[in-house]
DNA sequence: TCTGGGGTCCTGCGGCGC
DNA sequence: TCTGGCGCCGCAGGACCC
């Protein structure tokens, strides 16, 4: 540790003097040969005057004092030498104990998916989205964007500065199977993989690449098998840890192929400006641009109270982040959801109860298909409300049981509708489970209650909604409210916390 | 031009129990 | 019995990512 530490003492000196390493290497050698015999001829003398013998130097005849120094020459030259070796086992340690984390990231991946499905779109400007007036763009191919077509871009406003743009409605089917096909050739080749998206991941390449061969001639192999077995063109970057991979494979699109140590950061990462940092959005760029942060590099020498009250906690990790820092940890295990949920945005704003009713039944059914295909159990309901002015609410309802049942999900959902919706028109709605579990431990909690609330269906899963209400097995929460009496003659089941009175 | 849909993580606030 | 301080936890909202 105390060599590594010594080691980034040396690199630290060298950037801040801006000379080269060696140089820094080479001076302090001499300085530390020199103090170890400034040292040693204080040494000697001490002893000198311990043993009453002040002038046994002087009179020491010259050509005892000649080999000594002599002798002293050579221990010089041999420490010099030591270090020398010692300091480049030191660097070599430390280069073994950097990672080389590897992120790839798949160029515009639906509109490539969309041209090998049809060659003819092959050099043209298409967008994948809706068409709708409400439709935004997910991905545009390169040719859309050098008219300045970018994700998340209303459709009207694409269609406007690109006339002959061709829209494609997004088929997630095909992009969900070319992706598969595509992490599965990669998970062959490497252990440590972790997909980080439908078209991104990152891969622990440390123990991969061949000491015979460079790390940027390995990764051009890579990345053109890649795209000879499964027709997808991707940016690979390389870096010491995932930020610095992730802002690799930013660097250059589409076939990038960027690697960045913490050695070269100054050069490449610095420059890039802030807004383009991985962490940092829309809403946090501007804010920093005006407190004199422009790029990376102001960032990473900052000190100023006023960037790390506006980056609070992140501040710390940001800063490391700019200076070449960061995790290096990749997981392979699969995914696993921590929340799962179905929103959908109307045609035109909305005062239905009916319509929203409606949607909330169709959105249960779709996040309890994709609980029950993760063998997930959830006992917080949380409904999403966006009114005409783009402002966003939620309100969360806990259960006593957890659930993956659709039909609980949409009376959930249905119940905080009830209590909070004021009837302003509604330009959006969603359905979410939060904090879910596996359900092996749902069963385990759920032992704690009695066998019968296990076993006994609240309702049968089959029916739908509305059916339930008409026939008076499902009653809405305004009504179970006004009728409390009813209420309390059937307590065989309360599946709500937050009504209970 | 007028803003989709799927997530994660963090923060502030308020309720609650000790 | 009342009150303040403290920590925990649930909730709502915001920012960020693809």
């Amino acid at each position: 540790m105390l060599c590594i530490t010594l080691y980034e003492f040396l690199r630290a000196l060298s950037n801040l003097l801006k000379v080269n390493k060696s140089f820094v290497l080479f001076l302090s050698l001499i300085f530390i040969t020199k103090s170890l015999m400034t040292i040693g001829v204080t040494v000697a003398s001490k002893i000198a005057n311990i043993i009453n013998k002040p002038n046994v130097l002087a009179n020491l005849p010259t050509t005892t004092i000649k080999i000594i120094a002599a002798y002293a020459v050579k221990r010089a030259i041999i420490t010099f030498f030591i270090s020398l070796i010692m300091l480049s086992f030191v660097r070599e340690m430390v280069k073994k104990m950097t990672k080389k984390i590897v992120h790839i990231d798949l160029n515009a991946f639906f509109a490539q998916c969309e041209i090998n499905k049809d060659k003819s779109l092959l050099g043209k400007p298409i967008a994948i989205g809706s068409n709708g007036k409400r439709g935004v763009v997910s991905t545009s191919s390169y040719e859309a964007r050098r008219f300045g077509v970018y994700s998340g871009q209303s459709m009207a406003e694409a269609r406007s500065l690109c006339k002959n743009l061709i829209v494609i409605p997004g088929d997630y089917h095909l992009y969900s199977k070319e992706s598969y096909n595509f992490f599965s050739y990669l998970k062959k080749r490497y252990k440590l993989i972790e997909q980080a998206s439908i078209d991104e991941c990152y891969i622990d390449m440390t123990d991969c690449i061949p000491d015979d061969i460079t790390e940027r001639d390995y990764l051009l192999d890579l990345q053109l098998s890649l795209y000879k077995y499964t027709n997808l063109k991707c940016s690979i970057g390389l870096g010491d840890n995932r930020f610095l991979a992730k802002m690799a494979s930013d660097y250059q699109k589409p076939l990038g192929l960027t690697i960045i140590h913490r050695e070269n950061i100054e050069e490449i990462l610095w420059p890039i400006k802030i807004s383009n940092m991985f962490g940092i959005g829309k809403k946090t760029a501007p804010k920093l641009g005006k407190l004199g942060i422009k790029t990376i590099g102001d960032l990473a020498k900052t000190n100023s109270s006023e960037v790390k009250s506006l980056l609070e906690s992140y501040f710390d990790s940001a800063k490391a982040h700019a200076n070449g820092y960061g995790d290096d940890i990749v997981d392979p295990s699969p995914f696993d959801p921590k929340s799962v949920g179905a929103s959908r945005t109307f045609l035109d704003d909305t005062t239905d109860y009916d319509e929203v009713k409606n949607m909330i039944i169709y959105l249960s059914k779709e996040v309890s298909n994709e609980l029950k295909k993760y063998h997930k159990l959830s006992s917080t309901c949380s409904l999403t409300i966006r009114n005409q002015d783009f402002v966003t609410h939620s309100k969360q309802l806990t259960l006593t049981m957890p659930t993956n049942d659709n039909v609980v999900i949409a009376q959930t959902a249905l119940i905080i509708l009830d209590r909070f919706w004021k009837q302003e028109p509604l330009r959006l709605v969603g359905v979410a489970m939060l904090q879910v579990f596996d359900e092996k431990e749902g069963y385990r909690q759920m032992e704690l209650f009695s066998k019968e609330n296990i076993v006994k269906p609240l309702i049968d899963s089959n029916e739908t909604v509305e059916n339930l209400l008409l026939e008076g097995k499902l009653k809405k929460a305004s009504s179970v409210k006004k009728n409390k009496k009813n209420n309390d003659k059937n307590p065989s089941y309360k599946p709500f916390v937050g009504l209970e009175e």
